[in-house]
DNA sequence: GCCGCACAATTTGAATGCAACTGTCTTCGA
DNA sequence: TCGAAGACAGTTGCATTCAAATTGTGCGGC
């Protein structure tokens, strides 16, 4: 219990990929929002995984910020559904159960419906040159069957093609969403059959973008969102996620 | 500027109010919930007016609570989209931009719309009858001309809808997206004319609803939110909103 | 007379300290 | 031996205090 963290000990690195980015931005940053923000990676990559209490004490001195800006980060992930908060017991990393992803797909599916028919009919030129560009990159960490890879690459071409309905509030709300699964998505590991499909998807969709036929992008897109679902109720039903932290209902 | 916040020093009844219904839940909020509660409240009813400051001292002895609850109850609202958080300079009352207002209300007809389809597939009989009650009265309302009436049946019954949806996550979307949005259509003082057509959409949701035909509903709920963004843009184009304060882009 | 710089006052941001609550362990009684 | 009650430790919640940044004002130079 000592070292309960020390699974994220290496956190520098998310810290030095910012750095090395945008530093002055970072700098101009409060120091609450900067705590969100790694507090929140950690969170979606499972580096804190569901079910876990987050202890201010030792998130402080891991962090190294006082309980302040800690606590006004917390209270900010909680808001976005990322921790549960416990009236007097602190915060816990937010476990999923099965009806919470079903619902979460359900909204998610709806958000990016909407969004993939609004940027029908919204991308620029440019904009939908950037996304054939990355599809086909993604086509190409497919051929190589380099995971990671793909898995960023697809996270860049669902980022771009939201950002093209030019709705900031939507991007934000579908990112919310989208943060809430995604510590569940970071896992799946696709079988073969699964993986072929979401390609052939993915291919309908840059399809339907270039002809701009916003009602068939918009249902391409809200069946893709139901075959992910289906693969992470899968892990989920096969118990191949939460291995080693017994449920809490 | 010595009493800026004048205009809001009648937030007593509000108290008043939740006391007198639920006084055991409110003692077991935390401190920085029921600021935030209050501080909704002022903002989605206008006492604080869009645009304005939210001088922490000020609040801070109007409220009779210390800054950290304080703090944290304004960074909660940041996060809903109800205040926007300057670095260093505090928080101000959103004021939204007409283009903001679109967007709002392109996501939030998305929003009931969803709703509407899921809530024609899952409504209990017990809900509808419920529904069909409140829209009774609100027909009383209506025939009666009692605006202030009508506006709070009209909020209950799309409340009662969305929450017939079943989906947790997809009713507190709506509700926050709702709420930014909400202290604009506080202050529609409908014509006749369209006025009438709300009341007619609101009978064809019910009929729709009846039929659990989860595609019309979901039509008419597009259409009647497009009708509400209508009026409101016009409201901010004829300038009956924000009377007094010089627009901040 | 106007522009610019510097200083001070006000306001926000962060840290520490204190109080209240929760959970657990121990002890006493049945 | 088991259960319950009380005390203690640990953690969270809130208040106060200290530090940093920004804005307004006044003085001086151009």
């Amino acid at each position: 219990m000592d070292d309960k963290f020390a699974h994220i000990r290496h956190i520098g690195r998310f810290e030095d990929k910012i750095h090395a980015t945008e530093i002055t931005e970072i700098s101009r940053l409060s120091l609450h929002d900067q705590v969100a923000l790694r507090l929140r990676t950690l969170l979606v990559e499972g580096a804190i995984p569901p079910g876990a209490k987050l202890n201010e004490r030792e998130l402080c001195t891991l962090l190294k910020v006082s309980r302040t800006p800690l606590r006004e980060a917390i209270k900010l992930l909680a808001s976005e559904g990322l921790v549960d908060l416990l009236p007097n017991r602190g915060a816990v990393a937010v476990k999923l159960t099965e009806t919470d992803v079903i619902h979460s797909f359900e909204l998610l599916a709806e958000l990016e419906g909407m969004a993939g028919d609004l940027a029908a009919q919204r991308i620029t030129d440019a904009e939908l040159a950037e996304l054939r560009a990355l599809h086909f990159e993604m086509m190409a960490s497919y051929a190589r069957e380099d995971l990671p890879s793909y898995y960023h690459l697809n996270a860049l071409i669902h980022s771009a093609l939201i950002r093209a309905s030019k709705n900031p509030l939507l991007i934000k709300t579908y990112n919310n969403t989208n943060a809430r699964v995604q510590s569940l998505r970071y896992h799946t590991n696709h079988d073969a059959e699964k993986w072929k499909l979401a390609v052939k998807e993915h291919e309908n969709m840059i399809e339907a973008l270039t002809a701009r036929d916003s009602i068939r992008l918009r249902k391409i897109l809200t069946v893709h969102l139901q075959h992910k679902r289906d693969t992470v109720i899968d892990l989920l039903r096969t118990g191949k996620l939460y291995p080693d932290t017994q449920s809490t209902p």
